[in-house]
RNA sequence: GGAGGGGUACUCAAGCGGUCAACGAGGGCAGACUGUAAAUCUGCUGGCUAUGCCUACGUAGGUUCGAAUCCUACCCCCUCCA
């Protein structure tokens, strides 16, 4: 095939490590679809733009024709990844499991071709498996090669205690690239080790072991930890226009080329040209503005790309208030209101305290105008929109 | 089974009879500066019917004028030995 190094380049780019080195090109000179798995927890089914960055890979391996597996790890669910802090979770119910399998699918085919992605779950050959396949599983992968796993080793030589069980999360993994009978496994490079485990197992089941590709985990907002929901760094693809385009505005100009690289469908000629402008004087907010319209473009559309920065513009640079935002009605008490009590019911703060704090420090505004007294009364029958901060505003009708 | 260590606010972590709504750090929020950024500076970071009151330091009791701090029991976590 002539167009080998061509997928090469492509598939290669952004990835962090491919093991073997040489594997990827190997497999693709059999000139024949692959199997490309890559595996997904059953439980999180609402996916940030870092989780993307794997999609985005199947994705191109998809438009090469090579045949992707989403597999969910419904099985290996009830175990969780020994590299979190979790312990065993209890299963999943087949309606919950197929609730979240819904969930993916409504938001991965934002990105993968629907007609050619195969979804897949675990617990359709682990479910089966009784305790002597278990065991027999288990005896092809041995304890010190277990603890080869930076995560075990370091609890192990620190004294701290590793339960069996969860030895058996990458063994479970590894014996679904067998199952699947997987060319290529994709994951983060925490994965790493579980991928790999996936080689050593295939090649014992007599399989031609898969390649591995791994791929970087996505910095969050803050430029410093791995983007997660728990860390409240992260941009959801399902989120509205505005808040998703106004979340990646929100980061450094430093980040924004790492999202360049991870998160846009550019081809990296174009986004090297991009840089070498803002270096040559273009104000680094306008490139970052080319991401976010990309990135809302494609998880909503050009429509709302287009709108979603022209209201960024008027918000921030020309700094209107937005144009929507929460309107409700507040019931007063004896025909008036304290503005703490009403800061609270509008949802703007989540205590009374809270309110007084933010008067106190200037943050709170009424139809633009700062609010210095925190005994201030609202005459029932008015309504005006009450500010905390920069970012919370809401409409509100005191009756 | 035995010995020891520990459970403090979002997280880590001080405090070991009063001045503790609880040092400090991180995080978060707010203000200033800006490009809504980063960096920097400043302040805040339990609740309320709010210049006072109430609830909080694993749980339940007890000692005391007064307890996160002392005592008792219980629960949970960790380490070492078996």
């Amino acid at each position: 095939m002539e167009n080998i190094k061509e997928q090469l380049q492509e598939l290669v780019r952004g990835s962090d490590e491919v093991l073997p080195e040489d594997g990827l090109e190997a497999k693709l000179k059999q000139g024949r679809p692959l199997v490309v798995k890559a595996g997904f927890d059953p439980t999180a089914p609402d996916l940030h733009i870092g989780h993307t960055v794997l999609i985005n890979k199947m994705r191109q391996f998809q438009e090469f024709g090579h045949e992707v597996v989403f597999l969910i790890g419904d099985f290996t669910g009830m175990i969780g990844d020994p590299s979190g802090k979790n312990t065993t979770r209890p299963p999943l119910s087949v309606d919950e499991i197929k609730a979240n399998a819904e969930t993916y699918e409504a938001q991965i085919f934002k990105i993968l071709d629907e007609k050619a992605t195969r979804i897949d779950f675990n617990s359709r050959w682990m479910g089966s498996m009784d305790a002597a396949g278990l065991v027999k599983l288990a005896s092809h992968y041995t304890v010190a090669r277990m603890l080869e796993r930076d995560d075990f080793n370091k609890r192990y030589t620190g004294g701290q205690p590793i339960s069996i069980h969860e030895f058996l999360y990458p063994i479970v993994q590894g014996y679904d690239s067998v199952a699947l009978k997987a060319d290529v496994e994709l994951g983060g490079t925490d994965q790493k080790f579980n991928l790999l485990v996936g080689r050593q197992i295939q090649q014992d089941y007599g399989q031609e072991p898969q390649v591995v590709l791994t791929m970087p985990l996505l910095e969050g907002l803050d430029g410093v930890q791995k983007m997660s929901k728990s860390l409240d760094n992260y941009v959801g693809i399902t989120e509205a226009p505005g808040e998703m385009f106004g979340k990646v505005m929100s980061i450094s100009d430093e980040l924004m080329w790492r999202y360049f690289e991870l998160l846009s469908f550019r081809t990296l000629e174009d986004i090297a040209a991009l840089r070498k402008r803002v270096d040559e004087g273009l104000n680094p907010r306008d490139a970052k503005f080319e991401l976010a319209r990309e990135l809302v473009e494609r998880f909503h559309d050009a429509k709302a790309a287009k709108a979603a920065q022209e209201a960024f513009i008027a918000r921030f640079r020309e700094g209107a208030m937005p144009d929507e935002m929460p309107e409700l009605s507040v019931k007063s008490k004896d025909g008036r209101l304290g503005i703490a009590h009403l800061l609270k019911e509008a949802g703007l703060v989540s205590s009374t305290s809270e309110a007084f704090r933010m008067i106190k420090q200037g943050a709170v505004r009424i139809d633009g105008v700062r609010v210095e007294d925190r005994a201030l009364e609202i005459d029932a029958g008015s309504t005006c929109i009450y500010q905390v901060g920069k970012r919370k505003f809401s409409r509100v009708s005191l009756t």
